[in-house]
DNA sequence: AATGAATGAGACTTCATTCAT
DNA sequence: AATGAATGAAGTCTCATTCAT
């Protein structure tokens, strides 16, 4: 992960990048609760030092490794939805992203339930949360009606979870009727 | 909280059940993250050497709290289906159990994502929600066909989250329709 | 371990000796750092409550025990003694008992150093020693005059450390030129 | 056992050192099975942070403490023997150092019995006797053959052990009459 | 006579944060 | 601007011992 070796005090402009993405990457691993200063820093290659030089304690650093999260989700699936052409074309799109979750420990599925957790307690994530919400029904509201758009989003969203939680998840078939049903007025 | 001065070493039956009341109470103030047993042992109002007395560690008392909680909750879902009579009642059962998780902060909302995000990552808390699930269907069984009652889960599922998560939630009208259109065929 | 269940309250005659070289087989594996009432009672197959009541505390098991190990350690060495006719039948005896220590690993060694670091620092424990080393004396005594036995014994004792904490040990042939030295006048 | 008051987070090079010389004097003092922490933090003088700090573990500790012990142990004997001009000199340094051992509460021989006892079950201080015997076996070397030196060694060995934990120990002209023995060919 | 229940003390360790440099 | 050194607070856990039964 340390690319060249770097001598102290050298600048280093991308430094706070790597330590955000390394904070993803622990607590993808070992989950908010198992977080550390320590532990990121490790995983960054930087001084432990440096953790509170750049960021103002574990609440920044967590606020801002998960407003990176939260965007780059949102500008894949934006990207995906652009692409579409049709309605049907989107809907192919919805049906791919929730199958995508079915191995229940990837990172990205980690990763949003970490992010949920803190939203449903404190107002700082949930603002990023909504944010990632609106950004999702404004791309579905490319194709769809408002109305259509949120439950659409609810139902890949419910869908999506327990794609993840379930040892016998639903086939394809299923998640496109459940698509079909909802998005028929 | 403590009752009556209790003497070292004397028996209490229900001292157990206790602490793990206690648990769900700080984890849902504090998030798993901020849980310690200190501050559960606290909460119980019993010493802090009791908490390894009767749990082998943190893990074990993490499971069952989770645990008793998926159960409590799958216990009054399944009371409030049990009197539903027409497909029509389960309806408003399922709607109502949404528009309850309006207030983001709620204990049930918090703790279930707390539980969620265990599951995402361990399989011991997978299994709980796996059978919270499974139970919640069956629950969703006596009224709808399997299909349906895995899409309306699902919705119910979304619904609830984005209820908790977004500023400017959906209101009944809005859940309604969505109801009715993951439930016709 | 635990031969037929028994019911609580039962007598149970043999319970504190099984306590003793419970008590040893744990010093054997994890040292006298390392044992605890706890992983003793655990080994003897006894509750914990046990400890406490047949021993005054941790103090008097160890020297029960130690006790214990340094009468058969004895008993051992006089009965093999007592088979040599000859002084050269003797000397033999000495050179097996040396030649055993090999393994560095074995319970006896480790046990006999565990009780010398006791009496290093407590008088209770050296009058164990000093009864062993008394009768191990006694034993040479039957075929040598007390200043050889003396030595022999010494030697004995440095031979025996050494061959186990030696990665390259003496032969035998080694030892035996060190005993013919020795006993030599 | 402190100085001068230092401020936190100043640096203090000599502190691990200190904290090595400390662990000895506890180790002394209560045995490596009485030895914590927090005793050798207060010890030393030093916060009880700094111990992990300093020290990944216990067994760290126990390592560099018990090597530094042994090191110097080796030192001296080697400084003794150096100063041995003829065979017979050396001898007087053997019986000397053997006579030494005579009050069995000193701290290098209850160290010395420790380190063995550590050495019996754990080939990392293995290593360590290992090293200090190699040591003093050349010593001996300056002025006898190799199985000379070997046998010697262990006489040494055993009589001072013997010397320590007997409640009558040889006298001197005894101990120099096992010298005068084990070294006649 | 014997023990299950319980706990206070203390074990090791991790950690966020401070500070002089 | 950046960091290595250091520490107090708190974490989990083990333990010997007490006590009512």
């Amino acid at each position: 992960m340390a690319e060249t070796t770097r001598l102290s005090g050298q600048p280093d402009p991308g430094r706070r990048d790597r330590i955000i993405d390394a904070a993803l990457t622990v607590i993808a691993a070992q989950g908010v609760a198992g977080t550390s200063h320590r532990k990121v820093a490790a995983a960054a290659g930087v001084p432990l030092g440096s953790m509170t030089y750049y960021f103002s304690g574990m609440d920044e650093l967590l606020r801002e490794a998960f407003g990176r999260f939260a965007e780059r989700g949102a500008d894949r699936f934006d990207a995906r939805m652009a692409r579409a052409r049709t309605p049907s074309d989107a809907l192919d799109v919805v049906a791919d992203s929730i199958a995508g979750n079915a191995d229940s420990g990837s990172d990205d599925l980690v990763l949003t339930h970490e992010l949920y957790t803190l939203a449903a307690r404190n107002p700082d994530f949930q603002q990023i949360t909504e944010s990632w919400m609106a950004r999702t029904r404004a791309a579905f509201e490319r194709h769809f009606d408002p109305l259509t758009s949120r439950l659409l989003d609810a139902l890949m969203e419910g869908l999506g979870i327990h794609q993840a939680l379930d040892r016998d998840p639903a086939g394809v078939a299923h998640i496109i009727e459940g698509i079909r049903r909802i998005t028929r007025p």
